[in-house]
Parts: structure tokens; sequence; C-alpha cells
DNA sequence: ACGATAGTTCGAATATAGTCGAACATTGAA
DNA sequence: TTCAATGTTCGACTATATTCGAACTATCGT
């Protein structure tokens, strides 16, 4: 039989989920790890940035994980460049399905402030 | 040496963090739980309620589980009421420490509309 | 002091997530 | 077509979460 992967071209077209599709809990869950919630605070203040560009001295294979997270989150909109891979934030979409939560997050202060 | 517990008075004083104290990604967290959520939404319609009356027939263990990650992220407000315990939403604090979140999160569609 | 009620804690099993190196795939350029 | 650059996938390991029964604790009423 043919061992060869029918269709390669489908391994280049990344995945996004429908916005309408995505679940509250998936949404909070992704924006709940602090490395994946500094990409996207980073993403909403840079508009756009590659993988490598974020990964905060991660492994490669850290960052392709936590993005993937994100865009199955609806997060995250990754559109090839070249070889590297751009990601920006589906910022309008998200804000029709959950009306305020992105703003509000990124307004929000993450860490406790230092009390005396 | 003295083997008995000492100051168990301590024991049923329910501890709860300082609003200040808590961090974004420990809240969300605490809210991506599906059943979680689901517990903050009635806590936020019905005012406040026992653990019992909304175990949505999962065991006590499980609850209470569930009301310590709520109540470690600062969400829930517990205090001892007879020999129930009587949970609110810390909700005026909680727009202080992080303004439009509750009200953003209890306002979002959940799950995804049925999509024909 | 006893029993009934409501939760907590413990322990163990299972499940899910995060991490990272190594191998692979894709792209554009030499 | 070979190479360098950029991510993805795989596999293994570790860490953390979830679940639930059983035993325990606290509280109130009798």
């Amino acid at each position: 039989m043919n061992e060869r992967p029918v269709l390669s071209f489908a391994m280049r077209m990344i995945q996004h989920p429908a916005i309408e599709d995505v679940a509250l809990s998936q949404v909070l869950y992704a924006l709940s790890d602090p490395v994946r919630l500094g990409v996207v605070r980073q993403l909403a203040q840079g508009g756009e940035a590659t993988c490598s560009a974020l990964d905060a001295g991660r492994p490669k294979s850290s960052m392709s994980h936590h993005f993937r997270v994100l865009r199955e989150a609806g997060l995250v909109r990754t559109r090839t460049d070249g070889p590297a891979h751009m990601n920006e934030l589906r910022r309008d979409e998200l804000e029709r399905r959950f009306p305020g939560l992105l703003t509000v997050v990124l307004a929000a202060q993450a860490e406790a402030p230092g009390r005396t």
C-alpha cells in the first residue's frame, strides 16, 4: 500500500476553529497559563509576532505547544509568512463571541501588587 | 510530646486569601472548569448557597475540592452557618481587583450556540 | 452525650498538562 | 538541489488535577 502521506499540503494548512465553536471554559483555560497570557499580552501590544519572537527563552517545542492551545481556543490566528508563522489576536471575533472579555483581561493587573 | 492538635479551633476557621494576593491566572484557571463555572453562575444568581445545594449529583468530596479551588482563587467566601457552609461570591472585592472580569464572564454565553 | 447532618481530609487511581530533546516538514534563498 | 531558518510532531518524563470512597470533624437538636 501507499505509505506516503497523502495530501501533504494539508499539513501546512493551519486550522482555526470558528469563533462560534469556542467554549468559554476553553478560552479561560488558555488564558490561565502565565506563559500564554504573556504571549497574548504581547500580541495585544505589538499587533503580531512570530512564535520565536515571543519565546522568552523557552525551547521551540514548548512554545509550539502553547501557540497550539491559543489557536484551538480561538485566541490567536496564525498565518504562514515565509518559513515563519505570524500570529495575531482574533480581537474582533473574540469581542463578538465574548464581549469585553479580552479587554478586561488585558486591563487587569496580573500579579498581586507588592503590599507593605 | 504533645501529639494532640494544638489550636484545633483553627480547623473551623475557613481561610480566604486577601483579594490583593490573588493572581489573574489563578482566577481564570478556577473559572475554566465547567463545574466551577456553573457554581459561580448559580451563586451570582442566587446570592448564596450551601455546598450541597449546588452539587449537581457529584459526591461531597469532589464538590469540596472545587469549592476549595474557588475559595483559594478569591472567588468565593465561605462562612459556617450551623453545620452547613454558606458560600457567596466576593463580587465587590473581585470587581476592585479585576474590574469587569466577573461581569463579563457571567454575561458570556458559555457554550457554542447551535449552528445549523 | 448521642445521633443526624454537612463538609473536610486522606489516599489511591486516573487523567490531563507542561517540558524538552530529537527528528521531521516547510519555505525561501544561494 | 542544497542549505539555513522556523515551526511542528513525536515520545518520554514529570508534574499537577480530577475523581471518589472512606474515615474524620464540626455543629446543632434532643
